[in-house]
Formats: C-alpha cells, structure tokens, sequence
DNA sequence: TCCTAGTTACGTACACCGTACGTAGTGCGC
DNA sequence: GCGCACTACGTACGGTGTACGTAACTAGGA
C-alpha cells in the first residue's frame, strides 16, 4: 500500500533470525567479515554482492537473504571495523583518553582505507558505534558539561578524524598509484599549480607557498587539530 | 611503457584544448553545469556518462575526449559549485570574514546536496578552490600567525563545515524519502534504540537521551561550533 | 599548396553491476 | 502432520564505465 518497502530499512532493527524454516548459514559478522576482507585487498569498488556471495561460498541472491539491499552491507562493514576498537576503562582525564579514542580511530581507518567513503552515507546506529559512543560519554564523565554538549564534541572530533584521515588516505594512494609519483608532484606542483600561482592571481597562495619548508608532518598536523578541537571545550582554557 | 596512462591523471593539468583537428563542440564549464544540472534533480547516482552525453546532446564516447575519466567529471563538479562562492573584500574582522565564508559553503552544499559525497574523493586543486583558498587567506590577513597555521585553520573549518553539513543533509533526505517518517523514527528510535539502551548495556547515553527535549536547532548547533573552531585560532582568547 | 598527424566524434562491444522474480527445498509452530 | 515462513539460488533485465576501431576534420610543416 505505503509502496515497495514496508519494512524499517534499517537493518539493525530487523532481527538476525527468526526462528522458521532451515537455520541460516552465515551469521551478520560472517558476510560482514567477508565483505571487509575483500575491501582490505582490493578497494570498496571490488566489494560487490557477487563477490561476497562467491567469498561466502554461496549463491548471488542468497546474501538477499541476510542484506536486503547493498547499502546495508556497507552498514555491516562500518559495525564490523567498528568492534576494533579497544574499550579501555576511562582514565579520568578526558582529553587524553579522548585523544586516545581519535588516533586509534584514525589507525582503524588507516587499517581499512575504504572506512571514510563510507562514514558519511551510513546511519551511525550499529552496535558497536553505540557502544563507541557510550565509551565516549564515559571518557567525558569528569567533564562538567550537559550530555547535549558532550554530544557536540564527539561529533565535531569524529568529523574532524574523518576528513583528516580521509585526506590522508587520498594522498597517499594518490601518490601511490602512480608510476610516475615523483615526477607527479612535480608536473602538477610546479607546472600547473606552480604555472597558476606564477600569474600573480594568487599573492597570499604563492608567499605560502614560499614560506612552506619541506614535508608536512601529517601526524603532527592531526594532533594540532585534536588539540584545538578539544580546547574549544575545555573550560579551563 | 611504464603503463597505460602516461599522461598526468590530473584533469586540470593537461590543457582544455590543443588547437588541432576540428574545435570542441563544449567547453569543460558546459559539461561540469551538465552535469550538476543532472545531479541536481536525480541525485548522484543519475549521473552517468551516457546521461550527461545524452543532456549535452552528444554521443557516450565523445565525451571521453574532455573528461578522460569519470572521477575526473566529479572534479568538474566540484569545481563548477566552487563558483558559486560571492568573493567580495575582507572586512578587516578575520573572524566573521570566516563565518560568512562558512555559512556560504554550507549553502552551496545545501543547494547541491550531492557535494559533501563527492568532497573526499577530489584533488582539491582546482581553479575555483584555489581561488576560495585565495580568499579565505585574504581575510586572514589581520590574524597575526604563520601561513603554515593559517593553512590548518581553513582545513580544519572546511573539514567541520562538510561533516556537519553532511549530517544535516543525510538526515533530512533520510526522513524525506521514507513514507513512514514519524513512524519510523519512533520505531526505530524506542523499539530498536529505546531497546539497546533498556537492556542497560548503555547506561549513560540512557541518560543523554533522558536529557536531550525537543528536536535540535541545527544551524544553532553549526554556528556553536564554527565559534568554538576559531576560538582555538584565537589569540584574543 | 598539399600532406599528414593529431583530434574530435561516435557506434559497438564487453564485463560487470544491483536486484526483481520465480521456483524448489526445508524445518518450526500450530 | 500440515502449512507456512523461511532459505537457497538460477535466470534475466536494465543499467554502468570504458576499451577499441573507424570516419571526418583541421592546423602545422613541406
């Protein structure tokens, strides 16, 4: 009546089983396991529902069984990478173990390089992103600060880790990919970006350029940002 | 010899015509305003190559000869909508400079919901964002710190901007395309949610979402945090 | 001036994708 | 024990990106 689906599309709140008919051959975190191992080696682009079908060891059209549409295989993936996380008792001060939670956060992603694409088409309601999060509160407990405000600062962080490290990612596969890498960077950098800058369009892009010295520590960049995306909500700054 | 690309793979490298054969038929701002055209009612997905030949009104293949790539036609995109920035001159106030400018991305990504998607899978390098990354610096003139510092600042904002801007459009797009909306944020919310956090697993989000009343004032939530962003920027604090 | 090499234009073809649908087999709840 | 809900899976359809081959065209060098 209401259209094709009348079931909530969110998977996590369709039961894993339902207790009729032959008992199901795989649990979630198998295909979700199958699906991140075949991402690990081979990109997202290689995880197709044929081919976590034939990692399994069953039929296409099988996995429909268990993912009633791809999206919520990448749902399964996020939750899956999202049990690395290693729940630690809080130490009681809440910018270290906060900080502890983003670079490990940023390791997780570093280990699956396909987490940032999908961070931001996913719901965030799985498993193992409410226990992160409730681990989150709990490191935030000596924090004197309403829930709805600790909410901000754990979103604000987990954006920031996100399209830190999805920068990072992008680079460095950017550079990877290509035979030419170092005469790459130089092509473009000098050539074009160099060749741009050179028109004097951009005056404060090219004295920024010139005052820039070597290789950027990506890490330290990262660490800076934590350290000033906290203070915002320190109160004894 | 050392593969089958040996040109740069950066579209904005290699140059939009070079003066033999017979003239293009389009420029590479027709094919990007095509497209966007196309991704703005049809969403991401509707953007295909045959379908962005098809509104330009050529064949599939020839449009292979502007845009050696898809991922390419992306950048094009992305650059199109960096257009749309209004660059009028500082103001002298670095820090409201940066939230218009800010407030100006969020609307851009509002009007092209699409953007946020496409954002962590781009050079970055393009026309349009290097004269944004121009502008930003501009009005960053009056903040005494090093270029290298200034560089950190407008990523660090840029990052917040995306992922907050991305929440928000996921979310509404979320409960716009679902006939059940109401119904399905309470079912989800009290019978799946409601019921991970009764089983007490979740002590204190419990207490968050005790807590939390009403539904949340979203661009509120986006300015706090722009505010807090630039506080950590601030000598002044 | 003509020739030729580099481009544009584009149709065909291939491998792959998500998934709707139909059919067959299986085992729990009544 | 019956029936129904579930699993399993083959087939098929409409879509995708793009490699490749061919024809038309035009600017630079002879």
């Amino acid at each position: 009546m209401a259209g094709k689906a009348s079931v909530p599309s969110v998977i996590w709140a369709r039961p894993e089983r339902t207790g009729r008919g032959p008992r199901p051959a795989f649990t979630r975190a198998d295909i979700a396991a199958a699906a991140v191992r075949i991402a690990d080696d081979g990109g997202l682009d290689a995880v197709s529902m044929r081919h976590v079908a034939a990692e399994l060891g069953c039929g296409t059209m099988s996995l429909y069984n268990y993912v009633p549409r791809k999206e919520d295989l990448y749902e399964l993936m996020i939750d899956a990478i999202g049990a690395e996380h290693e729940i630690r008792a809080p130490s009681g001060d809440w910018r270290a173990d906060m900080i502890r939670n983003a670079l490990e956060t940023r390791a997780i992603m570093h280990r699956h390089t396909w987490a940032p694409r999908l961070m931001s088409g996913v719901y965030g309601f799985s498993p193992n992103s409410l226990r992160y999060l409730e681990h989150c509160l709990d490191c935030l407990a000596p924090l004197d600060a309403p829930y709805s405000e600790k909410m901000e600062l754990v979103a604000l962080l987990n954006g920031v880790v996100t399209t830190y490290t999805a920068n990072e990612i992008a680079t460095s596969e950017r550079t990877r990919s290509m035979p030419w890498s170092e005469e790459e960077e130089n092509a473009v950098r000098i050539a074009y970006l160099g060749g741009q800058v050179a028109t004097g369009a951009y005056p404060r892009l090219a004295a920024a350029f010139m005052e820039s010295s070597g290789p950027i520590d990506l890490e330290g960049v990262f660490r800076r940002a934590l350290e000033r995306v906290l203070d915002a909500f320190d109160p004894a700054c």
